[in-house]
RNA sequence: CGGGAUGUGGCCCAGCCUGGUAGGGCACUGCGUUCGGGACGCAGGAGUCGCGCGUUCAAAUCGCGCCAUCCCGACCA
């Protein structure tokens, strides 16, 4: 029976739509939620007060959920809802006794756990593996998700996007109608069912919505739509880590957007890019929007959202002058000006002995050169062609660039046989004189002459070899990593270096998808015409982890009020004695009451415990109740962020915590 | 896929080199004392020592094979 109306419950909540009905008898169940529950005509008793076996006295009004001020918004940007229900909604049951909570705190770090979130979010009893980069979210955790998920909702929504929600499983054909089944890789789980029917797991859905969309809409009048969902993906990470920043199976919301020409998803572009800002900043997140390769999505540009933490997996580049900022894979280099008079090749090019030189280390050291005088010629495999590729010694290739310049599908570096194929050497002696191959040249060259390079010939390199003169070069290219003090390509000014944590990312897919899956319309004049087509997803738990990277201390996590699973912990120094007991539970009832997340921590355990586990998993209230301050009728406040405690009189302390709550929360939304 | 490491009660780890009765701390149960920053005492419960094969009178320990996990790299939304 109350498994029926705890699944009602969750459908109320996963929807959107109000309000939960009706609350799990076993969650805390103060006054509030029991007096709208009864006037709502539900049923149930609220065991816990049956249990604690105190008598509750509040302070005058504090007991009416209706009255003014009552609730806390919880939403600061969604204005126009019901404050109170909007509450309820981030809400997963209110409050709760601490006694009753399935919370697995640990004082030991975990042995297999690298970063502080993972190491965190262990401890403090949110998630716990199953097997590799498979995760349970458990109470705590979950509580935190569904934060995340309902402010995405709240902004993906308020942006024009409808939520829908699609399958994980999904049929191999639609990803061979998009090439995909052939190019995504053995990331894409694939399995069979019992009729030998091939299927994959999914791990994005363009395929999926895309039918749909095709099937269904057919008129420009049906445009522009967004569709998006919360879904779980997977992909089979080659090497899943850091806990839920990188695992294999993870919720993502991801949305899409079909529109009937360029401007239109150009707008829809924009839409999603400001609502991803309005999301990332009501997570209390230090972010940036940075340019980024679209890689196997595919489409025409992209940004990325990053966290900043030097835990991050991914080199961020951003100007010190303007607002120019790019992922490292991406930053581009601006093409150097042609200074023609500096140094003409004046030497003759010159063949000399280097017996087992190779790297750029051992030809500077044999030939007495620095790196910035030496070409690297890198012989890649594009699709089975050889491609030459040269930088400056003292410069790394960078594969992406390479791959877009060359547009093929498949780049690696070439195997001994092809290089012996193009070069007639082995490994390390390549050169661009004579080579068998196009060349491709880093724009670095345009301006070196007299450089050192490969003699494609064992044991030899060349001196004074300069381009034009000694070698033809078929393109210059902007082909290189970037890095910190080279000049922005916007502006010029020096560019610094960051790392960042990826949890969002938006596509201009352009035709790439409903072009291959036919989705198309007819226009007003009754034409066909293909959709366009954009991509948005954001990785929910990877948002919850960056938060707490970005956001602990020695102690533990460090909420920001819109993240935190409870805004507030009420801690009696001892459980034992019935006048601190009394007094919590009354502050309990009454915080409820007014729509604060509070948690009581009823447990018989000592106070360094309870502060401990308190500060662990971060709370950003905690309301002391100790012997001596309530004497004379006081309560202690302290804020997990700075350590600061107040003292409040107890019958300020609902409003006092009241108005701290909804300050923080207005200035992290504001 | 290449390199490295690890696998011993729920968690952290010792024992392995030098084969012989499976250990400590945390957590858990009971009782007592304690009670404002992860208490103490006493008494308990809990382990196929990752799996398999082999060597041996005897294997957590030695050998071989496999599996899993983690780290570095390759690779990559």
């Amino acid at each position: 029976m109350w498994a029926l109306r705890d699944r009602s419950c969750d459908v109320d909540e996963a929807d959107g739509e109000g309000p939960c009905r009706l609350h799990h008898p076993l969650e805390g169940c103060p006054d509030g939620l029991r007096r709208e529950r009864s006037r709502r005509g539900g049923g149930g008793r609220c065991r816990n007060r049956r249990r604690a076996g105190i008598r509750v006295s509040l302070p005058e009004g504090e007991g009416d959920p209706q009255g003014p001020g009552g609730g806390v918004r919880h939403g600061p940007v969604d204005g126009n809802r019901c404050a109170r229900r909007t509450g309820r909604r981030l809400t997963q049951g209110g409050s709760m006794r601490y006694s009753e909570l399935f919370l697995p705190t640990g004082r030991e770090v975990p042995s297999d756990a690298e970063l502080a979130s993972h190491q965190l979010m262990i401890r403090a009893g949110m998630i716990r593996k199953l097997t590799s980069g498979i995760y349970s979210y458990l109470p705590m955790g979950y509580r935190v998700i569904r934060k995340v998920e309902q402010i995405v909702r709240e902004e993906m929504n308020r942006a024009g996007a409808q939520e829908l929600f699609m399958p994980m499983v999904q049929p191999a054909e639609l990803w061979q109608e998009s090439g995909r089944w052939v190019h995504y890789g053995r990331e894409l789980l694939r399995f069979r069912d019992r009729h030998e029917r091939e299927y994959c797991l999914g791990p994005t859905h363009e395929e999926v919505i895309t039918d749909l969309v095709r099937n269904e809409i057919k008129t420009y009048r049906q445009l522009p739509r967004n569709l998006y969902q919360i879904q779980t993906k997977f992909r089979d990470e080659i090497r899943p880590r850091f806990g839920v920043m990188r695992c294999r199976e993870f919720a993502m919301k991801d949305a899409y957007s079909f529109d009937a020409n360029e401007a239109g998803a150009e707008e829809s572009y924009r839409k999603m890019f400001e609502a991803y800002g309005r999301i990332f900043r009501r997570c209390g997140l230090d972010f940036r929007a940075v340019e980024a390769d679209s890689g196997s999505i595919g489409g025409s540009y992209s940004h990325e959202f990053m966290v900043m933490a030097d835990s991050g997996e991914d080199a961020v580049v951003f100007c010190t002058a303007c607002d120019y900022a790019a992922n490292l894979e991406k930053a581009e280099i601006a093409p150097p000006e042609k200074t023609p008079s500096v140094d003409e090749a004046r030497l003759p090019l010159e063949e000399v002995h280097t017996p087992g030189v190779r790297t750029i280390e051992e030809v500077c050291a044999f030939l007495s050169v620095t790196p910035r005088e030496v070409v690297k010629t890198l012989i890649f495999n594009a699709d089975g062609k050889p491609a030459a590729i040269l930088v400056r010694g003292d410069h790394d290739v960078n594969e992406i660039k390479v791959k877009n310049v060359l547009g093929c599908d498949e780049l690696e570096l070439a195997m001994d046989d092809m290089i012996l194929d193009v070069t007639g050497s082995p490994r390390g002696f390549a050169g661009a004189v004579g080579i068998r191959a196009r060349v491709i040249a880093d724009y670095s060259l345009i301006n070196m002459t007299h450089c050192v390079m490969g003699a494609n010939r064992e044991d030899y390199h060349l001196k004074n070899a300069s381009p034009e003169r000694d070698f033809s070069v078929s393109a210059y290219a902007d082909l290189r990593v970037v890095r910190a003090g080279d000049p922005c390509p916007r502006c010029a000014a020096p560019v610094r270096m960051a790392r960042g944590i990826e949890v969002g990312h938006v596509f201009k897919l352009g035709t790439k998808y409903s072009r291959s899956m036919r989705a198309v319309y007819l226009d007003a004049a009754g034409k066909e015409q293909t959709m366009v087509m954009g991509c948005y997803g954001i990785g929910i738990g990877r948002t919850v982890a960056a938060a707490i990277e970005q956001s602990h201390d020695d102690q533990g996590i460090v909420w920001p009020m819109t993240l935190a699973p409870y805004a507030v912990i009420i801690t009696p120094v001892n459980s034992n004695e019935e006048t601190l007991a009394r007094a919590s539970e009354s502050l309990y009832q009454a915080l409820s009451a007014r729509g604060v997340e509070v948690l009581l921590d009823d447990r018989d355990e000592r106070a360094g415990v309870k502060f401990k586990d308190a500060d662990l998993i971060g709370i950003p209230l905690r309301i002391t109740v100790g012997p001596k301050k309530l004497a004379e009728g006081r309560v202690e406040l302290r804020i997990r962020r700075t350590g600061e405690v107040r003292m409040l009189p107890l019958g300020e302390a609902v409003d006092g915590v009241s108005d701290l709550i909804r300050a923080e929360l207005e200035r992290i939304g504001g």
